[in-house]
DNA sequence: TTATAAAATTAAGCATGCTTAAATATATTT
DNA sequence: AAATATATTTAAGCATGCTTAATTTTATAA
């Protein structure tokens, strides 16, 4: 019924319902996804099918209360194996969402209710993304805005980052930016929307592709 | 190249291959993973095509060392996994078989050699199979011989049992009859071919079916 | 040795999840 | 409001890994 593959689209469908500034088009989940339009349109149908999703032709889609819990269930999975992986088997900030992209398919419940007891039931995953619980609730998490949206001179705190690429991931790692490091916007360019931000007393220049995927807290 | 299905065929050959008293017929594979005869004779055309198997039709298969190399990969994935999920996440003596069976297929080499050093490089799985080294090499093992086949009055030592059957596991555990477990077989009947054995000051009484599928040891 | 039984293979077909190319619907310009 | 561009869906086809039914080969018995 929910094979790896339906988990997948699942999850990028739900990816985009829960964002305010864009949402699941055919074209937006086959970029995302890696795939042709017409996979889309091809498993948009079966999930309706089976009730995981509502969907009217070039209308879009959206996920029914049954999709949404499969969805929420697999993304479970995912942070718990990633921030597992790396607290327990030492694997990179890097490597854990690749590793977690299969794992996250192939997890039964009651191995992945002993992960999150052996963790202590953590609210977030190591990039820092919301783990949702057990109950299919997520955790209570700050607002937060894009690095690329911050004001200049504020002071923020880098609290989450997009996973999917890990190039991005090592990159920053290699900077020393981590999870929690205060910085403040120094300057903005326009001409190729990149930015200086100052980190420890250091000044640091980032693109827009990379400021595009982290988010900041204001404090 | 080299899929979930594969890697089960490749196991299952590798197992009846590795076995003195039964070889990689059709038949045994179909009966052995489940699926029709057809499909096994189906698959051993595509692994011989892809230089897995040698493949001659109604002669048999058997791997070659390209074959045999994935297959004790696979193995050595699924044995590492059930001793952690064992040893770690608590896990019962009769899931983690299922649990691994999956895994295996879904687990990059830099995650395997992180539980393979976080386990400190160990030799046997939970239910006493020799785990293959990342050089490919098993460790060395004792010999050792079926308990249906154990000889009235000596002494045996409980050391591997078959872990396909989970049903199976759990009613040794609950008969206390766990690995490294001493034993002497007391009687046997041969008109449905169970046992009477001592163990600990107590006489149990196992099927055919059940002793078939232990291994002991002489003491 | 020939007949029969058992084992293995081939043939045809199905489900899943993709692809590219063609058709159609919706959105944007003029 | 047409014309054009963009997004989406449909059509046809392919690979993988199965199935059942028919056929062929090999093994066993008479
Ligand atoms: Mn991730
Ligand atoms: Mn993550
Ligand atoms: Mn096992
Ligand atoms: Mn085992």
């Amino acid at each position: 019924m929910s094979t790896t593959s339906k988990e997948n689209y699942l999850k990028a469908i739900y990816n985009y319902q829960s964002l305010e500034s864009d949402t699941a088009t055919t074209s937006n989940l086959a970029n995302y996804l890696n795939v042709s339009n017409a996979a889309i349109s091809d498993m948009a149908k079966k999930l309706s099918d089976i009730g995981l999703i509502t969907y009217e032709k070039y209308k879009g889609m959206e996920l029914t209360s049954k999709g949404e819990k499969i969805a929420l269930n697999v993304i479970r999975r995912h942070r718990l194996w990633e921030l597992f992986l790396m607290k327990v088997l030492e694997l990179k900030w890097s490597e854990v969402h690749d590793e977690a992209e299969q794992l996250e398919h192939h997890t039964s419940e009651a191995l992945i209710d002993q992960i999150d007891k052996f963790l202590n039931f953590p609210d977030f995953d190591p990039h820092g993304h919301p783990i949702p619980k057990k109950n299919g609730l997520l955790p209570k998490y700050p607002k937060t805005l894009l690095l690329s949206n911050a004001e200049l001179n504020r002071n923020y705190v880098f609290v989450r980052v997009n996973d999917r690429e890990s190039e991005l991931i090592s990159f920053l790692t290699n900077l020393g930016l981590i999870l929690n490091t205060n910085l403040t916007v120094k300057e903005k360019f326009s001409f190729d929307e990149s930015i200086v931000v100052r980190i420890n007393d250091r000044n640091i220049s980032l693109s827009k592709k990379v400021s595009e995927n982290m988010y900041v807290q204001l404090i």
